[in-house]
DNA sequence: CTAACCCTTAAAGTTCACTTTAAGGCAAGT
DNA sequence: ACTTGCCTTAAAGTGAACTTTAAGGGTTAG
């Protein structure tokens, strides 16, 4: 398969299958006597791993770390383990983040009728929030 | 309260609050009289929605036009609606995406043991994503 | 033989969302 | 009066993740 059919399939730009390759996100890929790609159904769903976790809002640095600790010959379960269990907590975070968005904007779709204004909607929103968790942090 | 005030409650720095209020996606801010702004709780909570629908990965660009529709004197219901039922479709998918990832991360974590390698672990998975991945349209 | 398309690379450019810098103002403490 | 530490603005800079460009090569159709 060629670069162009393999974009086409997952839907990845060639260009950014090509960078996706020269960052170390997916294996180097075979290529033939003059030096084309020649993609198989290994490489496709490596793309197809990168596009999902990428997706996900996982960076590029920890998405090559991962994928490196994930490629290993050697027994390296204690490192991954570290790594895949910090990525989790920071997804589980998002997924949380994400779903108080979502929840927001459906309470918004089925309650708009019955709001004044959008402070009174707010004030709704945090209260129903707040029963779950704390946030917090600091810069300035 | 000052914006390095606001900035420690909220953990969104003073500088971002600042952009957050030039770019629109909060109202603007009252000032005292040598123009140094005076942040309310009606504020904080506007900083609290922006840094939520931000962590959940909104646009600032969708972001600013849901705000204006939000605060919007005329009815634009029908507007608010089209605009809202798309970000949510868009987060939703989101969050299944780092609902597969965070399944993936912990499948690794608990079978890491009896896989031989990357691939056979990437087909694995694949096989779970698929069992979930018709799309049983419950929508209203 | 030439044109149309695909492929290759390295490098430069773009977009987004901030973040930092530069230049100055106000108010309190020593 | 001076220093500290906050405030203000506009504008320039940053980092991440692509995306586009430039320059060239291979393969097939006319």
């Amino acid at each position: 398969m060629t670069i162009k059919e393999a974009s086409e399939l997952t839907g990845v730009p060639s260009a950014t299958i090509r960078y996706y390759e020269k960052e170390g996100l997916i294996p180097a890929i075979d290529r033939n006597e003059v030096g084309v790609r020649q993609i198989d159904d290994r490489i496709i769903r490596r793309i197809n791993f990168v596009k999902t976790m990428r997706a996900a809002g996982m960076g590029i640095d920890i998405l090559r770390r991962y994928i490196q600790l994930f490629d290993a010959k050697e027994d390296n379960e204690v490192q991954q383990r570290e790594l895949l269990q910090e990525q989790l907590a920071i997804m589980e975070e998002k997924r949380d983040d994400l779903q108080f968005a979502i929840d927001h904007l459906t309470f918004k779709l089925e309650n708009r009728a019955h709001m004044e204004n959008a402070e009174a909607e707010l004030r709704q929103l945090e209260k129903q929030h707040e029963e779950k968790g704390e946030r917090g942090g600091d810069e300035n």
